[in-house]
DNA sequence: CTTAAATCCGATAACGTTACCGGCAACGAA
DNA sequence: TTCGTTGCCGGTAACGTTATCGGATTTAAG
């Protein structure tokens, strides 16, 4: 990597100072045409581009923002999308960066970030994070931060979310009406907010429809399809087993729907399944596989635009929460009765 | 955002010159151990963290590397997992900017990052990229610069990307041992090279068992499942219809099965089709669906190492081109006879 | 012809950090 | 006592850019 051409080169080039190429790139008003022609040309001759470097260390500002994810699995990269879209319009540059999942990797992450290379933080925290001293320092040093999808909850930051409990009352809701009685869920880690909001709405609307909930048809498994393979073997090898699952992912669906085809037994009719995120595959396994839609591209650029709204106003936002509705799309696999329009 | 705590700050505090705490922060020999313990103590204490943009501005280094690709799907987000893992772990962070296809956005993309904020580039180019202006401008400011996946032919860099034309073999050599004789092809939009290559593997292998090249069984059309489902259909409408497709991703591969699926065609009896990128999906759906694997975190992982090595090496490297041999997965959409072993 | 205003430009400081050089003590050796 | 040698520290310049101020020259006005 050689030496870029600088203001300097310029300056030297055509005898004149620094200062007056400055101001002649920027188009100012107090430079003669000539010698802003001049500049200008040899500029572009010498393919001339500023130092962002050097602005960025000049006005505090890099004009890029940090995105912290725990992986790049379809929701995510959908929400990235939307991000990425609004940012790229108000002129910012996203860094994007995966923990994997991992609370090691998602700490040096942030610190890499935060060693004055963004101008605030856009988080969505892996499963593993149960700690949050690494996003409080975020705050501490008063370096702007919006919490999006899996967000903290007794933290002090704008948040942009689904209605997670909304989405489990949908789609348990449905089974019920669907002439379901014994409703199962495949729940994500037990210390996952996004998992545990969309239990809370599986839980009340069993409640609402007077169904006393049996705790061993909730699994806690990883949020994987893997292990939900097994646990919905389980789950319908009990003597009394289940007539429907709600799994709060689509990947998780189709680990159940491996496991209940390898029974043999039939969905709709034998047991329901719905599925969550209304991934584009739910459409194309068969049965096609209702799943709740968490309109993740919208809540990308909803995230977005609230932190660049953020950045640019003096206003204390710590309070603002952003809740997106979701929206159940029945499908084969819950089913049984034709809806009634 | 306030002002962050600088080596001035705490100079100022302990009466001493910025050069000492400096020095005392990295540990130096030549500062009185009192000195360093008082300098370090405050550090902490006012949680001091180096100020990246000016050590980049000095040492004309970034330590980041900005990865421009055309979207984020399944492969692409992989690959950039494996670039990911490579690049934290040599204390490099990644930037990644989307194009969304669009060779606009691309060269927007690109602008931004060589305003001196990355140490180099890894590209994949967009699938509407027809010029590489933007890219040699890379090359011209003496930027390192790595290709890969979606590389560009006749540009001297470093490439990392599949054996494209291997993969078509495979495929199409896999059809054509089943006893399939009308074997189609979904082939992407004209001008993407990995695309090119997959056919050019296909029309290989047609030739060398003697089968002839009729033009009405390849179609071009747009990287989507919506076209490929339209394009199948077509397709099966001919009156000599093809008994067997192959279709160079796997989104199109379920586009094509849901055409054939709805003109009630059994696969493989009746149909054999294998798709490519062996996404987690073929194994999901019903049939199952041949493909190809392009070990697409291998990829990233190799992308970043070649890139890294680039960096810290003198040597000139435009001439590398590391290519990975794909391996086609055989699943129940193309296999009619056991496989003997 | 003088004065005020307009036009154009350069020097300087600043952003945060480090490399480099030089200086001042204190100390041991001659 | 004197002279080098350490040990410790401060000043300065540099990375690339712009904001601010002030100065010089030209132009317009009286």
């Amino acid at each position: 990597m050689e030496k870029q051409t600088t203001i300097k080169d310029i300056a030297r080039a055509l005898n004149i100072s620094t200062s007056t190429v400055s101001r002649a790139l920027r188009d100012a008003t107090d430079v003669k045409p000539e010698t802003k022609k001049a500049v200008q040309a040899l500029a572009e001759q010498l393919d001339y581009q500023p130092n962002k470097l050097a602005l960025s260390l000049l006005n505090r500002q890099t004009n890029s923002i940090g995105v912290i994810i725990p992986n790049l699995d379809y929701v995510l990269a959908t929400m990235v999308k939307g991000i990425d879209e609004v940012a790229l319009e108000a002129g910012y540059t996203v860094m994007v960066c995966q923990s994997d999942e991992s609370f090691g990797r998602e700490i040096v992450n942030t610190n890499r970030l935060l060693e004055s290379l963004v101008d605030g933080f856009i988080v969505s925290v892996s499963s593993e994070t149960k700690v949050y001293e690494h996003i409080k320092k975020i705050q501490n040093k008063k370096i702007p931060l919006v919490l999006f999808d899996r967000v903290i909850n007794n933290m002090q930051a704008p948040k942009i979310r689904l209605d997670n409990v909304d989405g489990g009352i949908q789609a348990t809701q449905h089974l019920i009406d669907q002439g379901y009685k014994k409703i199962a869920i495949l729940a994500g880690p037990e210390n996952l907010n996004i998992s545990n909001k969309r239990m809370e709405g599986y839980l009340q609307t069993l409640k609402a429809n007077n169904i006393k909930f049996d705790k061993h048809l909730a699994i806690h498994c990883d949020f994987n399809q893997q292990y939900a393979y097994e646990a919905t073997k389980e789950l319908i090898a009990m003597k009394q087993r289940p007539d429907a699952i709600f799994t709060i992912s689509d990947r998780m669906a189709i680990g159940a729907m491996l496991a209940i085809k390898e029974k043999g037994l039939q969905m709709p009719k034998d047991i329901g399944l719905v599925g969550f995120n209304n991934e584009p595959i739910t459409g194309l396994v068969t049965p096609s596989i209702s799943s709740v839609e968490m309109y993740a591209f919208e809540i990308g650029k909803a995230t977005a635009k609230l932190f660049i709204e953020m950045l640019h106003s003096e206003e204390d936002m710590s309070d603002r929460e952003i809740v997106i509705k979701p929206k159940l799309f029945i499908r084969e696999s819950s089913l049984r009765i034709p809806i009634k329009r």
